[in-house]
DNA sequence: CTGAAAGCGCTTACAG
DNA sequence: CTGAAAGCGCTTACAG
């Protein structure tokens, strides 16, 4: 029921060897033959079987998406849905198709990498977010198996990656509350086995040295990158004896539930609080007052990351490993 | 170098069917057979190729996740990552994985659709939006191909589907705002081509002639599913002479646009303008004033929907075609 | 420019 | 309980 290749060769009179080689336009097939072929194989409706194509040639245009174990709160993030959409636009313009799969537990991620890259199952891999002494990231090296980083590693500096200046994109969102006169200003991180919030936060501690200004441990918040840990971190933040006239914050979500603390505690922003944030995902738009949030470029992110990938995987990649996405501030009224 | 189910059978001194046996856990291999050519496969680092595997097979463990055209405006809104986190959780569960596909154009849906289906790439297919007279169903159905909706088909009433019961919940909606009190009342709906916003906004009528209240054809207004829409179609609303007292939305996000549209204009929401949605994504939590939103509990449909596929696959569902998920009324400021 | 043949890494009747 | 053999649907040297 399903044609073959041997079937369009019967039909068309040739040997399956020709008709294959039609497929992949072989520059030695003449054209008259190539076009009787092309047209029975429309005729009879064949289409490539992509396993078997795949078992001979060792390809499978496909790259995974690798979701590392809480998958959970990435999804309830407005920036994941931005990097799928870079990553997926990006990849069928080559022809390739994207695999997502999440991995039961932490301690089955090596297994389920295994199963992708020793199956044959992608050719090449995209990391979505880079921890500290991230195993994943040292398998990856070590079987020298293509993959893509989205953001970077502290082990493995030479990585394939893709990132934003995340040090100075921290510095310069500091420095812009600073240059409004603030003198006390706090930091809300993310989880600190993240790349990312360590960055942000290295960024931020900078500004506040070069500036002279006094750098409090109890102004700096580590939580996740949820609405809640924000709005829990203003009941810690606003019942200090003295507090913070300033906020930078890892996320826009996290921004978000900060906003929402504050509204309810009856403070005004940026009247008592001024904030700015990171990704500048719709949220920061949306929100009241609107949020001026650190522009990351995200769907770039995504995008190029496919790129990058794709382009190793077929060897014509001349870049530097690393790929910097340049980040902007977005001024809002809540600074 | 990548070790096969040869290399494992040599080394284990047994034949490479029966290694093959072993693997699918064959009931008629000895224990003391089972236990050796496993003891190997781990030394060895064995793993199946999953390429060789499907082509004799015909088995994918894969589900494709067919995005329509214009899938931009899709992954804007917070539904979207909702729904992935659905499918994948649950196909995971069963070991399967899910491909992202999006089609260059709208006439090569057809193409895209075949490359997955006849090129075996996948074992069935999840459609996310549903379309009047939509041409990828239509294809589906004549194919015989295993496939779910998410949402229904008015040609194909009978097509594996899961949804929620629409014309009812916007009804419920409808007769909230009436029981409020509201006796003019409008409707904001989303794309007309959408069977979503033509069963939404069917539930708005019938509850609004229940109640002998008028529709007002002025007071209908068809948009995108983007914040904009409703921030436009409050330009347009607020100008008329006569003026609806409360609306039903759509969806979460345009109602975020409605927002700020009446906040602009210098309206106060519920004084003014009552407002309920659909979809009680995090938006309607994190706006101001708190927006009342029908929760369709979309994490559920798309893990429904990956398991009806999945027990469709392989032969084992027993429900009925239609899977009708609940909704509930979460009543909060806006109304 | 084209064909015959071998092989990619599995599975599965068939036979014992 | 296990093995030899054929075959899934392609590609690709090798030969002409």
């Amino acid at each position: 029921m399903t044609v073959t290749i041997k079937d369009v060769a019967r039909a068309a009179g040739v040997s399956p060897s020709t008709v294959s080689r039609v497929i992949s336009n072989h520059p030695r097939i003449s054209k008259a033959t190539a076009e009787k072929v092309r047209r029975i194989m429309d005729e009879l409706g064949y289409h490539p079987n992509l396993a078997a194509k795949s078992l001979v040639s060792k390809t499978t245009y496909t790259l995974g998406v690798f979701l590392p174990r809480p998958a959970e709160e990435l999804f309830l993030n407005l920036f994941f849905a931005e990097f799928i959409r870079g990553i997926v636009t990006r990849a069928s313009k080559s022809g390739y198709d994207i695999l997502m799969t999440s991995c039961p537990s932490e301690q089955d991620e090596i297994s389920a990498l295994n199963r992708l890259m020793s199956g044959k199952r992608v050719d090449g891999i995209i990391l979505l977010t880079s921890r500290r002494n991230d195993p994943v990231v040292q398998y990856l090296n070590e079987q020298q198996f293509p993959f893509i980083l989205i953001g970077r590693s502290e082990e493995y500096p030479d990585v394939l990656s893709v990132d934003n200046d995340n040090v100075q994109a921290s510095y310069d969102a500091t420095m812009h509350l600073i240059k409004r006169g603030h003198t006390r200003i706090g930091f809300i991180s993310g989880p600190p086995h993240l790349i990312l919030s360590h960055d942000r936060k290295k960024g931020y501690e900078q500004a506040m040295r070069e500036a002279g200004l006094e750098i409090r441990e109890d102004w700096i918040i580590e939580e996740e990158f949820l609405q809640e840990s924000g709005y829990r971190a203003m009941s810690i933040l606003m019942s200090l004896s003295e507090r913070p006239s300033a906020l930078v914050v890892v996320d826009d979500i996290v921004a978000f539930g900060i906003l929402r603390g504050l509204h309810e505690l009856g403070y005004q922003v940026p009247q008592d609080m001024s904030l700015i944030s990171f990704n500048n995902t719709a949220l920061t738009e949306l929100s009241s007052p609107p949020i001026s949030s650190v522009d990351i470029s995200i769907y770039q992110l995504g995008y190029l990351a496919s790129q990058n990938l794709i382009h190793t995987i077929q060897g014509s990649y001349a870049g530097e490993p690393r790929t910097i996405v340049p980040h902007r501030l977005i001024l809002r009224e809540s600074t």
